[in-house]
DNA sequence: TTAACTCGTTCACTTAAGTTAAGAAATGAT
DNA sequence: ATCATTTCTTAACTTAAGTGAACGAGTTAA
């Protein structure tokens, strides 16, 4: 499990073995089991998730309903609003599958970057890429319908489609479930010709 | 025009004179007129752009059509998609108003940020609080119909529907200009009762 | 000044999403 | 194993967005 870990930190900068031992040390390893909540709206928490396996979502609840914004599965990470502008948060966030989860809070990560300057480093580049990226899929929010939207959740991360429930698919695709049964009849309409 | 830069820096981190003088010794400030294109689809460049006035847009062309999907006004910062994975650009870049804008390219941000380690920490300080705030956005626009998009902009950022063209609006808002005329006049109709 | 364009609006029509309700299928709990 | 709950689908109806076309107002260019 910490395998993957480094092998994604080496992506970014690379570590000696004192620093994957520091790293270690400080305990960062959670399993969560399905349906755990994480953070709960109006919470004040300082912790940042990385999904080493599984899949947690962020959600709202608005007059009782449930309305999932975004999924994060392996090798995504999590750092919520809240936690940044230290508020209270807008949003909960839930396991939607058994999780094993690095999470690490605020106080920690400040201890760590001083004395590891290239987490420092390594923090910025992903959040700059994390933000490029989520630029791009705004974008293609925005200029898309909910069919391609659907479609083209189809081909990118196929995995979602299945892992899932359709119910918190349709909010993240921004419409109601009955809308994506029928979206999906119709595309499957079209296809059979 | 460099105090509300200053000022906008002193928010994260704080500059002596000496980091001041060498700041502005790299002669970013450039004036822009209205139309200019920043940035071009397939273009890979090297710039990232800061608004100390004015107001500019990302969009794509799609079937000859033009989609606007994101606006920076002033002490907005835009570091293109294209800048940090280094490949060529999805989307245009343009003027909406005469600007004046800081304009860095990755090459000098290396050097200065080896040269002063604060700027670093400023770096992902912003992408991290921008990060965290478009992810609020995108959850917002999921979660919300037309109308509503529209008229939390109306509070939110009124200064926008003033300052830019209707047609660029519609597909900030994800709907075609035509559905935004109507929109707008059903608002009305209903204020009147 | 006129002609060509762009921009915003309106209209009639089409298509798709929201809403309400009902029922089947799957899941969980006792 | 049974009952209750949640999840998914279907259907009929309502509402709103997409589409294509037309028009006037404002702008730009010849």
């Amino acid at each position: 499990m910490q395998d993957i870990l480094f092998d994604f930190i080496s992506k970014y900068v690379s570590l000696t073995e004192d620093e994957k031992k520091a790293l270690l040390s400080l305990d960062l390893f959670h399993s969560v089991k399905k349906g755990t909540v994480l953070l709960k709206e109006g919470q004040k928490s300082k912790e940042s998730f990385f999904v080493l396996k599984g899949c947690i979502r962020t959600f709202y609840i608005i007059d009782g309903e449930e309305k999932t914004t975004a999924f994060y599965t392996e090798l995504d990470a999590l750092t919520p609003h809240s936690v940044v502008k230290n508020v209270p948060s807008d949003y909960f966030i839930g396991c939607v599958e058994d999780c094993i989860l690095l999470i690490s809070n605020t106080d920690m990560s400040v201890e760590v970057n001083s004395k590891f300057p290239k987490f420092d480093i390594m923090c910025r580049m992903l959040s700059e890429e994390l933000l490029a990226k989520q630029q791009i899929d705004f974008d293609e929010f925005k200029i898309s319908s909910p069919e391609q939207r659907y479609l083209n959740l189809l081909q990118k991360r196929p995995d979602l489609i299945q892992r899932v429930p359709q119910h918190q698919l349709a909010s993240y695709l921004g419409i109601k479930p009955q809308s994506l049964s029928r979206l999906r009849a119709r595309i499957l309409e079209k296809s059979k010709g």
